[in-house]
DNA sequence: CGAACAGACGCAACTCGATTGCAAAACAAT
DNA sequence: ATTGTTTTGCAATCGAGTTGCGTCTGTTCG
């Protein structure tokens, strides 16, 4: 589930040397630490939304809980990460790909609550907004079954 | 803030003379409870979605907190009331419209947490799923910020 | 290279919506 | 009024997320 592990100790290695990730932090301005790096890497590994509990379980070991929630609170603030309300009362987060501004869509199954990102976003959607209200941005959520609860009887448990 | 007081104690009273709160739960079959009546008729009288913590002030004092949990339930499952993931983990409840079936659109704001409905939903949205993915409904929110926080200084309580 | 500082981390305690178990009370049918 | 369910109230519990604080680490500057 972990991305290419990141062999980026020295600090005058090549740029293309370096991870992804690590590239997107050292952008920032911000301190590259292995926390950064290892729940950013997680985040980009992962084809869907993750709560911070698959999160911290996938950087196994090194990292202490409450870390993993202050380092994807800081990549929600830096915009490197998205953090979606789910239907269970969890958070759940993406990393924010450049192209979805301010439109974006995700699926959550009804089930077990999982999270994925629609990136197709047929967007140009403009509700009207009683005055005085001033629109940032629109999400769409598509509620549903996931491919995984579909077919066989439904799994309840959480996600 | 609450709606008109429900004077129906009697059992054989003509329809027309019970409030719509309690009209619309005698038709689901379930018991007719105070609980109920007062709760349902927060919701109706209230212009917005209310947190729990807000339904349970306006009914202040006969109900208990857990009750008022159970009776959002409650109304929930019977899909006369919508519940709604907020952005600071509370949930928030409307009654549900008959017209908004299983395109719905809701307002939040980003500072007060305010949430409203947007009853005009452009919609005939329909985003492409993955294969095996089955969509039941589409939710739209908007994001911004409200009339109250516009202007002034926002206020970044929690609402 | 090494000292110095600000920012990040780990740990433990805490917050607070929301949920659960169980006995007492309330509703509805007989 | 009597009986069989449902609901309610109360207390205890849960758990995701947050906060305080001392220590450690990345980064900068000499």
């Amino acid at each position: 589930m972990r991305a290419a592990s990141s062999e980026s100790r020295r600090s005058s290695i090549a740029v293309d040397a370096m991870s992804a990730a690590e590239q997107l932090i050292r952008a920032t301005g911000a301190r590259v630490t292995q926390g950064r790096i290892l729940v950013l890497e997680v985040l980009q590994a992962a084809g869907r939304a993750l709560t911070h509990h698959e999160i911290e379980a996938a950087v196994a070991g090194p990292l202490d809980r409450v870390t993993v929630y202050r380092v994807l609170d800081w990549l929600t603030r830096e915009q490197i990460a998205h953090k979606i309300p789910g239907d269970d009362r969890v958070w759940r987060f993406t990393i924010a790909g450049q192209k979805q501004a301010h439109h974006h869509a995700h699926f959550q199954c009804t089930d077990c609550s999982q999270v994925i990102c629609l990136d197709d976003v047929p967007s140009t959607l403009r509700p009207r907004l009683p005055a005085g209200y001033r629109s940032v941005g629109v999400e769409v959520t598509v509620k549903g079954q996931c491919k995984a609860c579909v077919r066989p009887a439904p799994r309840r448990g959480r996600r």
